[in-house]
DNA sequence: TTTACTTTCAAACAGCTGTTTGATATGTTC
DNA sequence: GAACATATCAAACAGCTGTTTGAAAGTAAA
């Protein structure tokens, strides 16, 4: 009767072993990427047998498929549309929240390094990401840069500027080896990610009023 | 007599297998990143034996260490130095030079490719690139930078806006697997690499004279 | 030619990889 | 309780990994 209840509550053994693995596999594909992640480690982590991971998930690729999530930052974008503010303001909120999910929130950091695992080390899953994750936030700066810079500028020019926003916010993510080596007292905490993100969003409507007005 | 000239040519047989493995490795860990690069498929290229790698270079990341240059990096600083044009001029030359030696030239390519890899997935080589690659070059463009906008910005503000071009220069390189499946028309020809580097350069100096004026 | 040294080579080493197998256990249904 | 499907397990599989070994080949000086 109460194993029954909880089959109900959607905590049977077999989807307990399953959310186990999959949590893992997280860990262990954003610390150490999919080719050097093993699945005898994730495993051991998730206290399940070798076998485990072929049985749930079919192979090492299907977990990985499986442990991607994008939730995170699919809400930041209905979260921002929703915002009754200027656009500019919304370009602001929209900089500061990406760079608190980059380089604060732990689970979403690790969704995030397998998202950049990927992008060094392309696996089938990267269609998946592409697709889910990075053609939609595109598209949604796309929109937003449009409101603020008219229609002068060409599809083009638009997406560049798309770029430069997206890669002034990625680097801080992805050269953060180097920027510790650079600078040993640099320090990702609250404060420091809200300056950093106070300056991106300076310097990039800086440049798109310039664009516009150009 | 006539082998005798040429092992003074630099062209002994050994230093011939030393310089095929190191060419050799450049295309294989700039391809399949440090960890997935096989020493036999390294040796299978340079026409080696399978012991070569560790007779010549001691380890596998011996010869990754080897393998790493920078000298294009280093002329292309000196020679922006040397160049006799107002600093908002000369940023704009060395982020053309810059884009160019990352999306069009095949050898500089792979360093790139390999340094990208050694952030993604740190190596004990990640020490020395920092050393002898970025940390100059950051030093480059901080100095160049500060001639732009004057001693009114501070140091730390002066460094966020050297990330912020050097963001926007890396998004296109880091991010190329993605772009390629948002917008398969894209094509990194010279034209092409000169209407990004023209953007990113449009882009910062204008948001670098609003930090100046501001 | 003999001696000494460097370089190459096939073979083997120990260890790890993702995946499969067949038996054992667990849980559900009649 | 019997029958059945589901899930777990230890063990083995075939294949690949970086590295080592000891013999063979090549090279240079005496």
């Amino acid at each position: 009767m109460i194993k029954t209840q909880m089959t109900t509550e959607l905590t049977s053994a077999s989807e307990q072993t399953r959310a186990r693995l999959v949590d893992a596999a997280r860990e262990v594909f954003s610390q150490h990427g999919f080719q050097g992640a093993t699945v005898r480690e994730i495993c051991r982590r998730a206290d399940a047998n070798v076998a485990a991971v072929n049985y749930h998930f079919g192979s090492k690729e299907g977990l990985l498929a499986e442990a991607l999530n994008f939730t995170r930052l699919a809400a930041l974008q209905t979260a921002n549309i929703a915002a009754a503010a200027s656009p500019e303001v919304r370009l602001r909120m929209f900089i500061r929240d990406f760079m608190l999910m980059l380089l604060d929130e732990k689970s979403a950091s690790r969704q995030c390094r397998m998202m950049a695992r990927e992008l060094a080390d392309p696996t089938p899953a990267l269609d998946k990401i592409v697709r889910e994750a990075l053609a939609p936030l595109h598209e949604f700066l796309e929109h937003l840069v449009r409101e603020i810079v008219g229609d002068t500028v060409s599809e083009t020019e638009l997406r560049r500027c798309v770029f430069s926003i997206l890669g002034q916010c990625s680097f801080y993510y992805h050269s953060e080896p180097v920027l510790q080596r650079l600078h040993p007292e640099l320090r990702y905490d609250p404060d420091e990610i809200d300056a950093i993100a106070a300056h991106i969003a300076d310097f990039s409507l800086a440049a798109l009023l310039a664009k516009k007005n150009g």
